[in-house]
DNA sequence: TGTACATCAGTGAACGCGCGTTCACTGATGTAC
DNA sequence: TGTACATCAGTGAACGCGCGTTCACTGATGTAC
């Protein structure tokens, strides 16, 4: 053959990473399936020898980027304090490429087919679990996962705040704002 | 003339209401000018006697949803809570072209110009003090805007993430989850 | 009162362009003999 | 060892289509004489 075992693999993973890219820094709509794969280091033509539809791209650069973010790292290693501030700084703002998918893409998911918002949901449930599991010991079984949802609530939605927003100082008293409010729910109710 | 005094501001009125229901409901990126103008009863040809461009008809859309929605009236006649119950609704969740413009389209917004995020910060701005303005008295002044904002970010959050679910049960207890939060937020630190 | 003309909101053909998708082809390599 | 052939990841032209935008035109009315 004319390319080593593993090389059409490797160049699909590719395809997916920078997909998971452009989609999360342009929106899935406004990216197109020639400069996604010229982004690659390949011509158009062949995108259909790796995936059926753009749409199915769209479901393997989610799910990608949903389990296998930064931000998960965080959480498991250093705790759901350090997981909130990692989320909510500036340079997460500021690198939505890099960052979180349902930060960048939850309004257009929605709009999506069911198969690709059932991948969707797949990862969320991955992200609430995972917080649930973070959360102080003293919060009762019954509302873990109640919680868990409003502080990555209030982290993607505080976020995406901060990055529609013009002026910086305004951008930065959000996230700040942001971090208060998630910090202040991981803490026992009254 | 052709036609009554004001036609052409009331066709104009109607276009700017149109494409506030289309953006919403399918992305701006996804709504073209033709099929928007076909909505409001016209041919596409007329769009450029009423704006300069497509952008332009963003900013006023959206500037529009922003300032003169119904949340608005429920938060500034009925108070906060009654705000918050009718914001994580199933209804407002299943109808977003008649919602918070912020919930359907802050991402995209994130990607525009500065003229048109510009606006969308000044909408904002009105939401977050408006919020404010409704805290319970006991939460002190200077606490009182980051709190909003936070109220806000996981009302916005939330609701977008019951959208985005393929589980109706799933979404629901999304939602539930969001009023908590955004109650708690609102009743005083401990 | 009747006619000629100016107005201008809205029409629809046309522009160049990029979209998602298809397909006949290329050409470097591994395999068969 | 040398030659002929099969493989197949990637190429690039082409498909019909809709995009945002432009522009010469239409035609019902108000105004001027």
């Amino acid at each position: 053959m004319r390319f080593e075992k593993g090389h059409k693999e490797t160049t699909r993973q590719r395809i997916i990473e920078t997909a998971a890219a452009r989609f999360r820094k342009d929106g899935v709509a406004a990216t197109g399936i020639a400069g996604l794969m010229a982004d690659a280091g390949l011509t158009h033509g062949g995108f259909y020898a790796h995936f059926d539809s753009k749409e199915a791209l769209v479901r393997e650069a989610m799910a990608e980027a949903l389990a296998h973010g930064k931000s998960r790292a965080v959480l498991e290693k250093s705790g759901l304090e350090a997981y909130v501030r990692s989320y909510l700084r500036g340079g997460h703002r500021d690198t939505p490429e890099h960052g979180c998918a349902a930060a960048a893409l939850a309004p257009e998911i929605a709009r999506h087919g069911v198969a690709t918002r059932a991948d969707f949901t797949k990862g969320l449930e991955g992200i609430f679990a995972r917080i649930a599991e973070q959360l102080p010991e003293d919060i009762p079984p019954a509302t873990r996962w109640e919680v868990a949802v409003g502080i990555f609530g209030v982290m993607m939605g505080t976020l995406q705040l901060a990055r529609a927003v013009v002026d910086e100082t305004l951008s930065d008293r959000i996230l700040e704002s942001g971090i208060a409010a998630a910090l202040g729910m991981a803490a026992v109710a009254p």
